[in-house]
DNA sequence: CAGTATCCTGGACGATACTG
DNA sequence: CAGTATCGTCCAGGATACTG
């Protein structure tokens, strides 16, 4: 699947998942900021894929935002992180049951 | 995220689309054909990293099965599957605009 | 048939230095 | 600040030969 091609990739989700809020709109070394200082060769290369697939846009006044096909992928992706988190929930308490007796 | 680690890895949601179908319980070599061949190495590195997750199985048969857990994830995967397909068939007729005139 | 053990190679990622 | 260019490293994946 060409998705996960796009999403799998590192940084992928997470600069997604930093653009969520539509009113921020960060510029380019705000969002390396915020994704721990990613190096710049790889942040862009991530926003030049996920814009050419038209999930991210610049904005007029220059911040990276979603599209509104961005905003939808996010809806789609929520079961999938509610999954996720039940998942997460399920498997930590059972490593957990090995260190008791 | 701890999840993509596991689903983005090749092959890996190739394998679960395969065993969508509870009723067939394909063996290890069976599946390998159903993938176009991938190593057996790989199938196998695959195959024990899903059933850690306790998303894949082994029948009492010897084939392999999702788990209850993996087909819920089938299920959370449903959106996300829907959106890239309307993806797809918006990015495709823009590829052919080009061609044309 | 099921699974393991090795070796090799491409390419993703990261660091860094650079231009406009 | 935004983005590009370059280079080195490392590891996932593939091929293959093997054991039980």
């Amino acid at each position: 699947m060409a998705l996960l091609d796009l999403l799998g990739r590192r940084w992928a989700l997470r600069v997604l998942w930093e653009l969520r809020d539509d009113t921020a709109a960060p510029t380019f070394r705000a969002l390396q900021a915020r994704c721990g200082n990613v190096s710049s060769s790889v942040l862009n290369e991530r926003l030049r894929e996920l814009r050419e697939a038209e999930i991210v846009t610049v904005s007029p006044g220059g911040g990276y935002r979603l599209t509104p096909e961005g905003h939808e992928l996010m809806l789609a992706l929520a079961p999938l992180d509610a999954w996720a988190v039940r998942w997460a929930a399920r498997s930590l308490p059972e490593k957990r049951d090995r260190s008791n007796s």
